[in-house]
DNA sequence: CTTTATTTTCATTTTTTTTTGAAAGTTTAA
DNA sequence: TTAAACTTTCAAAAAAAAATGAAAATAAAG
């Protein structure tokens, strides 16, 4: 295969991925051009790369930076901005892992207690079920909140490493 | 809290946790009224409960059916179907990552072999950094497939239990 | 069979999400 | 200053995803 039918095909697959994982497609797309080029893109680049608009990239961008996949570069002499994506992917998957934990995880664990304070009869299958259901949700919660404190300390070698042989 | 408030609470909750990780808001939110539900529901209650669509309700439960997280009951003298939810976190959680790996993470695996399978020239950075990125990503994504495939073998006890100290 | 209850399908509509692009805003350099 | 280069914003348009509901299909009962 050639490198440009490559690049295509791995921009393609990276934006359906995101997208199944309630990423903006564009946005996954972005950041697997980012993440394929050596150099630092402008976002006339990158506009021009995916086809998409100025208003698009440029929120893109944002967006990538607020997830902490990207950074913004200036070139001496030149007055545009430039656009580099972190490269190691234990890195990048920390990111992520980070974002989503303060973004998704924070705020149910925050909604399951207050659920757990709910008042009922203690015979009352309905209220038994409610319960036992959100009581074992939130535990599972906080095991994975754990778990990724431990995961995002830890260091590459924890993943790539020893963890696996634990579980033989 | 009342428990009618509650649950309300919890159905919205599960349905914005849900379409953040690309999971249709109703299928969560029908998935969080089965859960809660001591005995399963008939289609007529579902759809009453959610005020959702007959057409809705009946897709909706057979994609929940396909993710392993509900079944269909027969009651005896009655000739409606009943729907119930697996009930058990670990299980769920289980049913989730199977699926999931199933449908995402086994595809994008080809596709990254495929990938590194590119040719080009060894001295060009467009190329090495094409590479190393996509060759980077397949072995974390190798690695994320052994970790399930582990977890889904063990026991709900390897996540509640161990695990955790081995990283203290 | 025939009727009736129930489930499934899918073309159409509605809602939600994403994208566009032009105007407003900002920064730099002359 | 002023003007050119560049970035950001956001109302409107387009695209994508989800929901509706009525008709078709299926299954059970008489």
């Amino acid at each position: 295969m050639e490198l440009a039918e490559a690049k295509l095909k791995f921009i393609e697959a990276w934006g359906k991925l995101g997208s199944e994982w309630g990423i903006n497609r564009t946005m996954a797309q972005v950041h697997a051009l980012l993440m394929i080029s050596p150099e630092a893109l402008t976002t006339e680049e990158v506009m021009a790369e995916l086809s998409i608009s100025r208003g698009n990239a440029n929120m893109t961008l944002r967006d990538l930076i607020d997830w902490g996949l990207v950074e913004k570069q200036h070139k001496t002499g030149e007055r545009k901005e430039f656009f580099y994506a972190e490269k190691d992917v234990w890195t990048i998957a920390r990111r992520v892992a980070e974002e989503r934990k303060k973004r998704e995880l924070t705020p149910i664990i925050k909604i399951l207690d207050q659920l757990g304070a709910v008042e009922g009869d203690a015979k009352d299958p309905a209220y038994k079920t409610f319960k036992t259901t959100v009581t074992d949700i939130n535990k599972l919660a906080n095991n994975v909140n754990k778990t990724l404190d431990t995961m995002l300390k830890a260091e590459e070698n924890w993943f790539f490493g020893s963890i696996l042989k634990v579980f033989k």
